[in-house]
RNA sequence: GCCUUGGUGGCGGAAUGGUAGACGCAGCGGAUUCAAAAUCCGCCGUUGGCGACAACGUGAGAGUUCGAGUCUCUCCCAAGGCACCA
C-alpha cells in the first residue's frame, strides 16, 4: 500500500477492474430483486458540467447502495441528441449538427467514464440514431391512425426577417435573437398528441405515486388544473354585429355571471376580424396585439389593454347588451378565446374596466367590508363567506347556491352548460427545425395525411446537412422530400418538420430494457421485467413538462400493449442546482460583462465576510453579482474535468455528496472541494498506518473495556444513522459527516493492544463500507489492503450491532421554563421519580427557581427535564 | 402575473415540537520546519464580563405550546417552472 493517497493511481486502476470484469452488465434474473436505477440523460452539449456530476453520482451512491443490499440492479445511460443547440453550433461552425454531436458524445463518455459510474455501457442509447427514433416513428403512425395524434393550427413566434420560427428561448425583449426583427404571431397547421384525453388519468394516477416529492405532485396537479365551472353563451347583438350567431366563453366563476360587465376577445378572434373590417384603428390594435412572443411568462406580465369593436353581445340571463372588447390578454387558442369579464370579483377585470372606464357591478358581499370601485381588495375574489346581492332573483346565496341556480337556468334556457375543464393543452410536436426526429407522414394531393407505412420506416434524415438560421432546410431538400403516396401511388411531398425533442425523452427509460431489440419499440419480456423504473433522479426543472411528458407516453405505450405498469417512475428524486457566485462589470451600452469565479479574487473582512472582489488579470475591480445557477450566459460554471484531474473523481464526488442534501441547490466551493480531499487522504494515511503493522486477529467483543466499548459504539451509531440517511431519506452530506465524526474517533484510538488493532479493523472496514457508495475507486482499494477478499462493490451494506450502542448512563438536560439551565448524568434505569428529584436537586435549577412556585415538571425520557414555575 | 420551493454563524449546511449551529470550509492563535507545503493542537454566533456566567439570536411581525428553526396566519426577499432551452 503506497503511504500517499493517490487517485490518479488507483482510480484509473479500479475502473480498469470494473471494465475487465464486466461489473456492471446486468440481464434479467428471475427470482432476484430488481432495481433499475435510472438517471435523466444528458444533452451532448459538448462538456459534461457540474450538474451533471451532480445528478450522476447521486444516481451512482443510489445504484452502488442497492446492489450493496443484494438487489440486481440497472443503471444505463444514453444520449438525448437531438436539439437546437446543435443547429446553433452548426451555424457558427459550419460543421453539420450530426458530426458535432457525435463529436461530443465521445467526449463527454469519456468524461463519464472517468467518474466511475457503476453503468451498464452495453444499453447505451443515443436518440439521434435511427435504430432509436424509427420506434418514435412507428408509434407516431400507430397513434395517428388511433387519433390520438391529430393537425390543426398552432400559433408560433415567427421571425419576418429570418423567415423562420424561433423558440421562446430565441425571443429576447420581443425581438429574434439574431436578426433584431420584431417578433410576430403566425399561426401555422401542426401536429399534435391528444394529452388532454389522459388528463384525468395523469391527475389522478398521482395519487398512487408515493415515492414522489409531493412538490412536484402539486405542481403537476396546478399544471393540468382541473376546473369547475360553465360554458356560457352570449347571444350576438343583430344591430352592431350584422348577423346572427352566438359567442361562447367558460368561466369558472359563472356564479358571478350577473356581474358581468363586459366581453374580451382574442385578437386573432373572428368577432374581431368582422370589427377591424371597417374601423382601422382596431385593425392597428388587433395587428400591435399579434407582435410579441407567444410565451405565457410575457402575455402574463405585459400591460394588459384593449380596445372595443363598437360590438355588443346579449347577456344571456338579464337581456343587457355587453360591449365586446379585443384584448392582448386573452388567448387565442386557449379555450374559446373569449372571456366575460366580472371586474368586481376578478383583479385583472378590475384593473381593465377602471382603466377602460366600464361599469363594475358588485354581486357579492362581506358582512362588515365596504367594497369600493376603485380600490381592489383581495376578499372580492373569494368563494367563501360571500353573499349574493345586485343580482335580482340570485340575491341571498353564497358560492354554491349562486353557481347552482345561475347554471341551472343557463341550462334551461339553452344558454349555457356545466362544465368540467382543464387547463392542460394539447401537446404540439412540430417543429421547423432540422436536427430532429422526422414526423412520417406524406401529405398526398387526393389522400391527404397519409402516414408511412411500417416496411418503410424509419424516415431517415440526411445527417450531413448545415442549417443556416433561415427556415427548415428539409424544406429545401427535394431529395428529402420527394415521394409518392403509399395509398394511391401519386407523387407526394414528405413532411418536412421534426417531433420536439420532449417526444425522445419521453420514452428512452422503456427502450434499455432491450436497447438493440428491432422486432419492435420494446421487448415486452424485458421491459415488463425492469420497468417501471424504481428510481429516478434529474433536476427539478423538469418537474412539469419532461415528467408528465414521460407519464403521458407511458400510459400510450400501455395502451399500445407495450408495457403493463400505468406509472414509469415509482419513486423520484429531483436535485437542486449547482450553483455560483457570479461577478460582473457593466458595460457602456447597459450590458453585463460576466467573469468566471476562477479569474477572480476575493478580498475579505478581519471576520471573513467578504468585502470586494478584483479581476486577477488587471487587478481592478469587479462588482459581485450573487450566487445563480451555472450557465455559460453568466460565465459562472466550474469545468468538472479540471477538478476531476486535480483531485480525483472520489473527491469531486464527496464534495458533491457533501455539500447539500441532493434536493437542495448546491454551492460550489474550491475552499469545500479541498476539504474533500483532506478527508480522503486521512482515510488513506488511517488505513495505510494500520495495515503496515500487519492485519490483526479477530476481535473478542465480550472482553472489551469501558474505552472500547465507547469506540465500538461510535462505529455501530455510525453504521446506524448513516445507513438511514442513505437508505431513506438520501441524505448523502449527513451520512458522510457520520462517517467524518467516525474518523474524528478512529484516528484518536489506541492501538496498543491485539485488541485495540481489531477494533481498528472494524473500525475502518466500517468507512469503506459505508463510503463504498460515494467514494468507490478508494474504497475498492482499501478493501483488498484491509486483507478482503472479493470487490467491496459486491460486499454486503454493514449491519448495526445494537448490543454496542447500549449506554449505562445517560446526560439529560434541564430547562426552567424552557431554557437551558443544566445537565445531569443519570443511570439508564433511572425512574421518572429519580430523574425528576436528580433534576430539582441541580444547583443552578435551585438558582433560577429561587422564589419561585414549581407548577409542573416536564419529563423526556433520554432528552431532558423541563420545570415550569413561576 | 400565475404555480412551486426556500430564507439558520463569515460560508456550505445540521437539528422525530425538546441542549440551535452536528459535520465541514474559511479565519485566528500555537506546535513542527532553515523555510514553506503537508500535518497536529487550541479558539471560533452577537453583546457584556478577567472569569464563572448572563442577555440576545434561525428573513420581519403576530399566534398556539411547559417548550417553536420546526406548527398556524400576515408580510418581505430569492430561486425553479410557465407549454419551441433541455
Amino acid at each position: 500500500m503506497h503511504e500517499q493517497y493517490q487517485p490518479s493511481e488507483i482510480e484509473p486502476a479500479a475502473q480498469s477492474h470494473w471494465d475487465a470484469k464486466d461489473s456492471f452488465k446486468v440481464n434479467e434474473q428471475p427470482g432476484k430483486d430488481t432495481y433499475y436505477c435510472l438517471s435523466m440523460f444528458p444533452y451532448p452539449s459538448g462538456k459534461l458540467h457540474m450538474g451533471h456530476v451532480r445528478n450522476y453520482t447521486i444516481g451512482d451512491v443510489i445504484a452502488r447502495y442497492q446492489r450493496m443490499l443484494g438487489k440486481n440492479v440497472l443503471q444505463p445511460m444514453g444520449w438525448d441528441a437531438f436539439g437546437m443547440p446543435a443547429e446553433n453550433a452548426a451555424m457558427k461552425n459550419q460543421v453539420a449538427p450530426a458530426k458535432w454531436t457525435y463529436e461530443n458524445i465521445a467526449y463527454m463518455k469519456a468524461q463519464l467514464k472517468s467518474l466511475g459510474l457503476a453503468i451498464d455501457w452495453s444499453r447505451e442509447v443515443t436518440t439521434c440514431k435511427p435504430d432509436y427514433y424509427r420506434w418514435e416513428q412507428w408509434l407516431f403512425t400507430r397513434l395517428f391512425e388511433k387519433g390520438v395524434i391529430y393537425r390543426k393550427n398552432g400559433t408560433v413566434n415567427w421571425d419576418p426577417v429570418d423567415q423562420t420560427v424561433l423558440a421562446n428561448e430565441q425571443v429576447i425583449d420581443g425581438r429574434g435573437w439574431r436578426s433584431g426583427a420584431l417578433v410576430e404571431k403566425r399561426e401555422i397547421p401542426m401536429y399534435y398528441f391528444r394529452i388532454t384525453a389522459y388528463a384525468e388519468e395523469l391527475l389522478a394516477d398521482l395519487d398512487k405515486l408515493d415515492g414522489w416529492p409531493e412538490q412536484v405532485k402539486t405542481m403537476q396537479r396546478n399544471w393540468i388544473g382541473k376546473s369547475f365551472g360553465a360554458d356560457i353563451v352570449f347571444d350576438y347583438d343583430v344591430d352592431s354585429i350584422g348577423i346572427d350567431g352566438q359567442l361562447k366563453v367558460y368561466s369558472t366563476r359563472p356564479d358571478t355571471l350577473m356581474g358581468a360587465t363586459y366581453v374580451a376577445v382574442a385578437a386573432e378572434h373572428p368577432l374581431a376580424t368582422r370589427a377591424a373590417e371597417n374601423n382601422p384603428a382596431l385593425a392597428a390594435f388587433i395587428t400591435e396585439c399579434k407582435a410579441g412572443s407567444v410565451a405565457e411568462a410575457d402575455m402574463a406580465t405585459m400591460e394588459k389593454k384593449g380596445m372595443p369593436t363598437g360590438q355588443f353581445v346579449i347577456h344571456p340571463l338579464n337581456g343587457q347588451k355587453l360591449p365586446v372588447f379585443v384584448a392582448n390578454y386573452v388567448l387565442w387558442g386557449y379555450g374559446e378565446g373569449a372571456v366575460m369579464a366580472v371586474p368586481a370579483h376578478d383583479e385583472r377585470d378590475f384593473e381593465f374596466a377602471n382603466k377602460y372606464r366600464l361599469p363594475i357591478v358588485q354581486v357579492y358581499a362581506a358582512e362588515g367590508k365596504e367594497f369600493s370601485t376603485s380600490e381592489w381588495q383581495d376578499w372580492y375574489a373569494d368563494k367563501a363567506g360571500l353573499t349574493t346581492v345586485n343580482s335580482a332573483k340570485y340575491d341571498g346565496l353564497d358560492f354554491q347556491g349562486a353557481f347552482d341556480a345561475i347554471v341551472a337556468d343557463l341550462e334551461a334556457a339553452e344558454h349555457g352548460a356545466r362544465k368540467t375543464q382543464f387547463r392542460l393543452r394539447d401537446w404540439g410536436i412540430s417543429r421547423q427545425r432540422y436536427w430532429g426526429c422526422p414526423i412520417p407522414i406524406i401529405h398526398c394531393p387526393s389522400c391527404g395525411d397519409v402516414p408511412v407505412p411500417e416496411d418503410q420506416l424509419p424516415v431517415v434524415l440526411p445527417e450531413d446537412v448545415v442549417p443556416d438560421g433561415s427556415g427548415s432546410p428539409l424544406a429545401r431538400m427535394p431529395e428529402f422530400y420527394t415521394c409518392t403516396c403509399p395509398k394511391c401511388g401519386a407523387a407526394a411531398k414528405r413532411e418536412t418538420d421534426t417531433m420536439d425533442t420532449f417526444v425522445e425523452s419521453s420514452w428512452y427509460f422503456a427502450r434499455y430494457a432491450s436497447p438493440q431489440y428491432d422486432q419492435g419499440m420494446v421487448d415486452p419480456t424485458a421491459a415488463n421485467h425492469w420497468l417501471p423504473v424504481d428510481q429516478y433522479i434529474g433536476g427539478i426543472e423538469h418537474a412539469i413538462l419532461h415528467l408528465l411528458y414521460a407519464r403521458f407516453f407511458h400510459k400510450l405505450m400501455r395502451d399500445e400493449g407495450l408495457v403493463n405498469s400505468d406509472e414509469p417512475f415509482t419513486n423520484l428524486l429531483t436535485q437542486g442546482m449547482v450553483v455560483a457566485e457570479t461577478y460582473y462589470r457593466t458595460l457602456p451600452n447597459g450590458g453585463k460583462d460576466w467573469f468566471n469565479p476562477a479569474d477572480v479574487e476575493i478580498e475579505r473582512d478581519s471576520k471573513a465576510k467578504i468585502v470586494a472582489a478584483r479581476l486577477k488579470s488587471d487587478g481592478l475591480p469587479v462588482e459581485i453579482g450573487g450566487t445563480e445557477k451555472m450557465s455559460k450566459s453568466k460565465n459562472n460554471g466550474v469545468d468538472p474535468q479540471a477538478m476531476i484531474e486535480a483531485y480525483g473523481a472520489d473527491t469531486c464526488r464527496l464534495f458533491m455528496m457533501f455539500a447539500s442534501p441532493p434536493d437542495m441547490s448546491c454551492e460550489w466551493s474550491d475552499a469545500g472541494i479541498e476539504g474533500a480531499n483532506r478527508f480522503l487522504r486521512r482515510v488513506w494515511r488511517l488505513a495505510h498506518s494500520h495495515v503496515s503493522a500487519g492485519l490483526p486477529g479477530a476481535l473478542d467483543i465480550a472482553s472489551l473495556t469501558d474505552e472500547q466499548k465507547a469506540i465500538r459504539r461510535a462505529i455501530h451509531l455510525a453504521i446506524k444513522q448513516a445507513s438511514t440517511d442513505v437508505g431513506q431519506h438520501h441524505k448523502f452530506n449527513t451520512a458522510i459527516a457520520q462517517v467524518m465524526t467516525l474518523m474524528n474517533v478512529l484516528e484518536k484510538a489506541p492501538t496498543a493492544s491485539e485488541q485495540d488493532r481489531a477494533l481498528l479493523q472494524e473500525g475502518l472496514e466500517t468507512v469503506a463500507l459505508l463510503l463504498a457508495p460515494i467514494t468507490p475507486h478508494i474504497c475498492h482499494t482499501l478493501w483488498q489492503q484491509l486483507g478482503k477478499s472479493g470487490d467491496i462493490i459486491d460486499a454486503a451494506w454493514p449491519s448495526v450491532d445494537e448490543s454496542a450502542l447500549v449506554q449505562d448512563t445517560l446526560t439529560l438536560v434541564v430547562q426552567v421554563n424552557g431554557k437551558l439551565r443544566g445537565q445531569i448524568d443519570v443511570p439508564a434505569s433511572a425512574s421518572r421519580e429519580d430523574v425528576e428529584a436528580a433534576a430539582r436537586a441541580n444547583e443552578n435549577v435551585l438558582r433560577f427557581t429561587e422564589g419561585l412556585t414549581i407548577r409542573k415538571v416536564i419529563v423526556v425520557p433520554g432528552k431532558l427535564v423541563n420545570i415550569v414555575a413561576n
